[in-house]
DNA sequence: GTTTTCATGGTACGACTGTACCATCAAGCG
DNA sequence: CGCTTGATGGTACAGTCGTACCATGAAAAC
């Protein structure tokens, strides 16, 4: 079988299994018996634990930049500046079953991220700085602010959206709730 | 010795290794060390290993709590409006010492949390709506919106803060960045 | 056809983990 | 004085963890 295929189930499962009992509950046989293998087939394809987190984390990355890619494009043509920015931080908002799993799981890395310095760094993380410069091109582009502005109003905007998002994985609010916040900000934003 | 103290000592050394090592390297051992006791003494003081967790976000939300109560106060009378929101705001940033002690600890718990339902709720940690509606008094009184629209206002500000204390935490900027990044959102606000 | 390589299974090992159990010592109280 | 109670120490137990080791079958290479 295709390396490549069976890697990603195996990481496929950790990622289920962070997202419903977190990573502390993801041990190998744990994986193992959740991908439908032996522990040894865990071992083989991934020689190591740390290698294991380390692709399931890779793939969450790629499945999370994915979501936001595709929900631009779903805005239709041609897409407005203030489409992208809406479309870029509902995406990453919990607000339906999709985005609810992403940022859930992202979550349950967040606290190995924070204790392993050079995780988010090293290994295809500095995608929220993409992101944010991304946002700031956008919001000079649709005159949402002075240029030179632009920068700190994305920080700000993502920095908020992230900021719900926890809120709504903490059972603070609902994401239609959070939704609401964050359009309303946006709307002041743009005119 | 007194049952309260020993409590808190031994809260202390679990909080100090949250901080330092994350959660995951907190075992009863590990925290018995720290506080330079007995593995049985930790035993003694908390019946069971989420015993001593529930004390220690207790003790973790004392402290921020107070933390934001004598930032508000160091602001010198009579404390504007706007200075309360400022206050508490910059409180929970992690800019010093202190708040990056005390925001790092609490990233510690986050997927703890997240992952134990009912643990914030029920423990003490309904103390970001508490400090959502303070917010949202402080910003209508300051006139810096609409009163029907204060509560969103301080929902967003607070959510901003919370996102841009992780990216701080997270290595993407220092805590003066994100600072500005604040106070910019904030001046916009007040006039 | 033999041999090497790859993929897979099973299992054992040592190091942890949380918790339970037993012993000891001091103090207070009858 | 004797006895109970609270505080502490040490340690054992059962389970789980990541990892290493050995075996086997199948396919491919020579």
């Amino acid at each position: 079988m295709d390396h490549d295929v069976r890697r990603r189930e195996i990481g496929e499962a950790l990622l289920r299994i962070a997202y419903a009992k977190g990573l502390q509950a993801a041990s190998m046989r744990e994986v193992a018996a959740e991908a439908g293998v032996s522990l040894r087939l865990v071992q083989y394809y991934f020689h190591t634990k740390d290698e294991l987190l380390v692709a399931g984390l890779a793939y969450l990355g790629e499945q999370l930049s994915a979501r936001v890619e595709s929900h631009i494009r779903a805005l239709g043509t041609p897409p407005t500046p203030r489409g992208m920015v809406y479309g870029t931080l509902t995406a990453i908002l919990p607000t339906d079953e999709e985005s609810r799993r992403l940022t859930r799981t992202y979550a349950a890395y967040y606290t190995l991220v924070l204790a392993t310095p050079g995780m988010a760094t090293e290994h295809g993380t500095a995608y929220p700085d993409l992101l944010e410069r991304f946002l700031a091109k956008q919001l000079a582009a649709g005159g949402a602010c002075a240029p030179d502005e632009s920068a700190t109003v994305a920080a700000g905007l993502l920095a908020m959206t992230n900021g719900l998002g926890s809120s709504v994985l903490g059972g603070q609010r609902d994401g239609a709730a959070a939704l609401a916040v964050l359009t309303y900000h946006l709307d002041r934003l743009f005119v």
